[in-house]
DNA sequence: CGGATTTGACCTGCGC
DNA sequence: GCGCAGGTCAAATCCG
């Protein structure tokens, strides 16, 4: 059985309420006119005290993944963290300002007192993000088949036994932005990621696994060989090991494993979800046995899912960006390490007063940060320049490090 | 030439 | 026990 640690190790994906910081949503400009898509954001994990996020039960479950993040989930939580909730204020104006910013070019009216009655609710958003306990021989459609379910899965939680199978919920529902943009319209990916941070339970599934789904939206330019088929990079390097055709679904499924590490035990599969062909439902099973891999790692591991990213850039400036990229994403990881060593988020600083010097100093240096991020994973730049264009692909961010092309953005 | 992908065969678990 | 379907293996092939 390999360095497989047993079915035990993982955790189910369903938890009765609460979640974790995995739970991160970043889909914005959808739109929808279910309003009690709250965003509960000052959940998020980065700047919440760890009492805070104790107290919602996050790491009460021994979850396994909890040791070893993965480093897409990481990216994704990571950006939303960094990009929208650097500027953080006390009052509840600020409040407003940041449930907004979220999705990067709406303003909600009365969003504030969503958000702080939601910040008082125990149920937050993290029991709105999929919840999808996963058999792929129990769970006749993927996660993202169900769109239809999203209206009861807005608490994640169903009343008989506490928990709903296979709640998904799709990016409109989870959405503030609400009533934005054109209706059901998802022009950026929806994210849905399922968990096992949100695990309340042990279930034991088909083969006495338990499974992470996480639903991402599919990229459309081809970057593997000749199925066609594009799976999104995390940073973990994979290798294809097999391919099969799925009862009832006219998209194959693929096999991966880790080839990150070797003897890792790390599988995952990809298939398109067979309701929603632009969604691409990828099940993580088993666990890594050994740290996520440096920036270096994971582009040696998955030269072939990066063809020619020439983009009329310099081989030097391009070393020169992946250099950067790389000091840039091992720092980030180093900060991350240290943080989740001590349970505290180091760049929490309630202390910080807006108006002080100290604020705007921090938060300049965000801005900083935050633009290399961006210009790092959008090296071409943002070529729009309608500003709402811009601050979709600003929200974009995690899903650069799928390395989707820039246009696929507006295929869903 | 080394490593990744493809693909058919084989293995295994589950439902009937 | 049998059949089905999902999961894995490994040889062939491809690609940088």
């Amino acid at each position: 059985m390999e360095n497989y640690r047993g079915e035990g190790d993982l955790n189910d994906i369903v938890r009765a309420s609460g979640g974790g910081p995995l739970s991160c949503v970043t889909s914005h400009g959808s739109a929808t006119v279910h309003t009690s898509g709250r965003q509960q954001f000052p959940s998020d994990p980065l700047n919440l005290p760890s009492s805070a996020v104790e107290g919602h039960g996050f790491n009460a479950f021994g979850d396994p993944f909890s040791s070893i993040r993965d480093p897409l989930l990481h990216e994704l939580h990571m950006a939303a963290g960094s990009t929208h909730f650097s500027r953080r204020s006390p009052n509840s104006a600020d409040h407003h300002r940041i449930a907004s910013n979220f999705h990067g070019s709406t303003t909600i009216v009365g969003q504030s007192k969503l958000f702080e009655e939601d910040t008082r609710s125990p149920c937050n958003i993290f029991s709105r993000i999929q919840i999808s306990p996963v058999s792929s021989r129990k769970l006749p459609v993927s996660p993202c088949d169900l769109p239809t379910m999203a209206a009861s899965a807005t608490t994640g939680v169903s009343g008989r036994g506490g928990i709903k199978a296979a709640a998904v919920l799709p990016s409109d529902m989870i959405n503030a932005n609400t009533i934005s943009k054109s209706s059901l319209t998802v022009k950026t990916g929806p994210v849905q990621i399922s968990s096992p941070r949100n695990l309340g339970i042990k279930k034991r599934l088909g083969k006495s696994q338990v499974k992470k789904v996480v639903c991402v939206p599919a990229p459309a330019a081809a970057n593997s060989r000749s199925s066609g088929e594009v799976v999104p990079s995390d940073l973990w390097a994979w290798r294809k090991y097999g391919q099969k055709p799925i009862k009832g679904s006219p998209y194959p499924r693929g096999y991966y494993r880790c080839s990150s590490s070797k003897g890792c035990s790390a599988r995952k599969h990809v298939e398109r979800s067979r309701t929603e062909p632009n969604m691409l439902v990828i099940t993580y099973t088993r666990e890594h046995n050994h740290p996520w891999p440096t920036q270096r790692n994971a582009l040696a591991g998955s030269t072939r899912s990066h063809p020619s990213k020439t983009n009329n850039a310099s081989s030097a400036s391009k070393d020169e960006e992946l250099k950067k990229e790389s000091q840039d994403m091992e720092k980030q990881q180093e900060m991350d390490d240290a943080e989740f060593a001590q349970g505290i988020p180091q760049n929490y600083s309630p202390a910080l007063l807006p108006g002080s010097q100290q604020a705007e100093d921090f938060f300049a240096e965000l801005d900083e940060i935050e633009t290399d991020r961006i210009n790092l994973l959008f090296p071409q730049g943002f070529s729009g320049t309608d500003q709402e264009e811009q601050e979709e692909k600003k929200t974009m961010v995690p899903f650069g490090l799928f390395d989707w092309p820039e246009n696929d953005t507006a295929t869903f």
